[in-house]
DNA sequence: TATACTTGTTAGTGATTACTCACTTTTATA
DNA sequence: TATAAAAGTGAGTAATCACTAACAAGTATA
């Protein structure tokens, strides 16, 4: 098996979803990933840092898309575009997704991405621009509403 | 302190919610109720059990607001107050389902308790009487969308 | 080929985990 | 009041945790 580093990654994100982050040993994932449990730590400072390079790389992805249509001014074409962004991820982006929900749900910290700062602010600036008063009210019950559906989406019931 | 094993219960939800499960000790949990860890597990068989009283505590009451309105078959006053059930919780059954939620996106094992079962089953009753044909869709979306809303209570967002 | 760097393994480390056991204290009942 | 059960403690358990150090093997470049 060549790129083990990537091996684990992907073994670690599916572990990190299918038990949860803190239910899962270094030690499932390099048996799993069929590698000693060392290698990991070669790779990654430490678990937590495994974790991080996941959530960071799955943003990254995030930004890619946000920026497509990010600097559209034409509200329907905007809103349209943001409703697809919703919709239409990428089984990688899903599990991303998955992930990033299950840490929500821990209350301790939370703060959002910058792929998320940068579209609510996009988000904000349409209602704006189509002239309305309440636009951060506005802005945040759309994203919520598709945040709900996009949850129905990531459990598989929608 | 009376009631110790209540002031468990109690503090044990809090940590749960906070951290997660798997992140929280027993130790903590003993540490920030003022009790020995010991007393934990003469109350409880064990930190799993522990764990399946408080949800089977939320899903009694759960099932106790469901039945309010389950036999009711006017569809306009069920489904009012089907919102309701959704919007008007208290708060100690907001922490159970923030824990039940937190839970719901470990992909592990995931069954419906027996409260969402019997409120999906008269749900979808409802439709039907109401003549849809496809009244277990309905039934499933109308679920999703209020369930997409209750996270956005939950989170203190909407 | 010699050298240096990356990749990989293995056997361990101390710390922490859930949990137990022997024991004491409190409470209820006869 | 005497006795038994329940409530509570604290020290200790084996197992597991994330992580490290010493070392071997592969690989690129001079």
């Amino acid at each position: 098996m060549e790129n083990r580093k990537a091996k684990i990654a992907v073994v670690a994100m599916q572990l990190f979803i299918e038990r949860g982050y803190h239910a899962t040993s270094t030690r499932l994932i390099a048996q799993k990933a069929g590698v000693s449990e060392g290698l990991i730590f070669r790779h990654y400072v430490n678990k937590e840092g495994l974790l991080a390079e996941l959530m960071a790389e799955g943003g990254q992805q995030m930004i890619f898309k946000v920026a497509d249509f990010l600097s559209e001014y034409d509200p329907k074409f905007f809103i349209s575009s943001l409703i697809d962004f919703f919709f239409d991820d990428s089984d990688e982006l899903l599990d991303y997704c998955r992930l990033k929900t299950q840490f929500e749900w821990i209350t301790t910290v939370w703060e959002p991405e910058e792929w998320e700062r940068v579209l609510r602010e996009a988000v904000e600036r349409v209602f704006k621009g189509m002239g309305y008063s309440k636009y951060e009210l506005e802005a945040g019950l759309l994203l919520e509403s598709l945040t709900g559906i996009r949850y129905g989406i990531l459990r598989g019931s929608v």
